[in-house]
DNA sequence: TATAATTATTGATCAGGATCAATAAAAAAT
DNA sequence: ATTTTTTATTGATCCTGATCAATAATTATA
């Protein structure tokens, strides 16, 4: 890993993912002045912590590189799956209205994150109201995201889950500029089976029965799609099944 | 209903859920200042849609009394269920991203609220920094029931569902002050099913045994909770069903 | 008040996915 | 490289809740 320090460091203004982030909107004087409240942490390894729940909330994080899982402790043993992070997306404000952290985010991949500190950022925002716009417009944005995976819980086959699971993946990747149709997916099924409502035995089944039909592929954590359009079919059965059973 | 005007018209500051809403935490005059912004719309009936799916986005709207569902109406014909909203609720600030409206938004009751167009919000929050954190905190809030929301969905049972779904409201009714063991739901099962992805013949199913159990009753749209110890309890089944295997 | 339209209840059947269990594969640790 | 641990796969069985259907109760409308 001698890859230059500086990519890591770089600042705000030439962030390839500055289009999705914080500096959105900005000009570039005032990413500057946004740039300096940065706190850019070392690299994180995969299974460390990022902040865990009930650590007291001081700063919100925006994904660089990698990605974060994001999980609550049950008290009957069991764990929550809240959602996944992966670069791009901002992680810790959902602690704001408790002042502490309701989650633990852990890390699924070697990751890199900015730190920035919340009343900084509250700060500067009030002076800046196209930051500020983008600060409540990021949060909206993740507010209909968790509707999308409350939609995925009530959709009622596991197939369909897998399925709008796996777009909906294909489609982040796709808005960050990377290959949609394969990437690097460093889940767990287990992972997967408790932020979809299923077993990892059902996981295991429905991606064996994809790959049998040459539909999704996920093999040592890269996961390719090979025919969108009929993974775009399964996700929505609906009227699809009575097409099945009359071609069965 | 010949109650007198200024009840509904009460400003801000007379207003009995101010401590719930924007106003919180805010100065008397400062409080003028947001009062200065609301418009105050005329009561809504069952029925009533308070804005719909695609509609442009220019305000938010805070629920004074009765309340609203908010679905989708699905390519498949399927509505999806996103949530309830109760006084003291906003709605609309998840068109905040895209500025227009994701969902629609009906009146489950005879309904109130206030509008806030939300450009004199944002505006008048850059200088009041207590009305801004206000407004990402109640963001944060409902970023966090909508988690709720997909834990209700991950759960099992239905048993399950519909026990923390009945004390999830049951706690809503204690944060705004009102009897939170008796108190009305004027939701249709059909609407209940689709929020917690059930069917609403299971749902009616569950009730009875509810109500056989006499852990809760919910008759003429008002819903008792009579044993809120063996509701609690109903919600955690994990271990629970063990025990209920050794008694049956 | 009578009629029509929705919604809720109840029963019977069936299927999808959970559960339990055993093996295989992969990853981590030594 | 070898062992240990974790994770994934596959099979068999069982149970919960979906589905279909028919009736009852509400609610809305005339």
């Amino acid at each position: 890993m001698t890859q230059p320090v500086s990519l890591f460091n770089a600042n705000c203004n030439e962030c390839g993912l500055k289009k999705l982030c914080f500096p959105l909107g900005l000009e570039k004087s005032e990413i500057l002045r946004l740039d300096a409240l940065v706190k850019r942490k070392p690299a994180l390894q995969k299974g460390d912590t990022l902040f865990h729940e009930g650590q007291h909330f001081h700063s919100v994080y925006a994904v660089k590189s990698g990605g974060f899982k994001l999980f609550t402790h049950q008290a009957n043993g069991e764990d929550k799956l809240i959602g996944f992070y992966l670069p791009g997306d901002i992680l810790g404000v959902d602690a704001l209205s408790s002042g502490q952290h309701l989650s633990t985010a852990i890390a699924i991949d070697s990751s890199s994150v900015c730190e920035i500190p919340f009343k900084e950022l509250e700060r500067l925002s009030l002076q800046l109201p196209t930051l500020n716009r983008q600060l409540l417009s990021m949060m909206s944005k993740e507010l209909n995201d968790e509707r999308m995976h409350a939609e995925l819980l009530s959709r009622k086959s596991a197939e369909e889950r897998m399925a709008l699971f796996i777009l909906w993946l294909s489609q982040r990747q796709a808005k960050r500029g990377f290959n949609n149709e394969s990437f690097r997916l460093g889940l767990l099924h287990r992972d997967v089976a408790l932020y979809l409502g299923l077993t990892p035995e059902t996981v295991s089944r429905v991606l064996a029965r994809f790959s049998e039909e040459g539909v999704v592929e996920w093999r040592q954590k890269q996961l390719t799609i090979l025919q969108p359009a009929r993974l775009e079919a399964l996700s929505n059965s609906k009227d699809e099944k009575s097409c099945v059973r009359i071609a069965g």
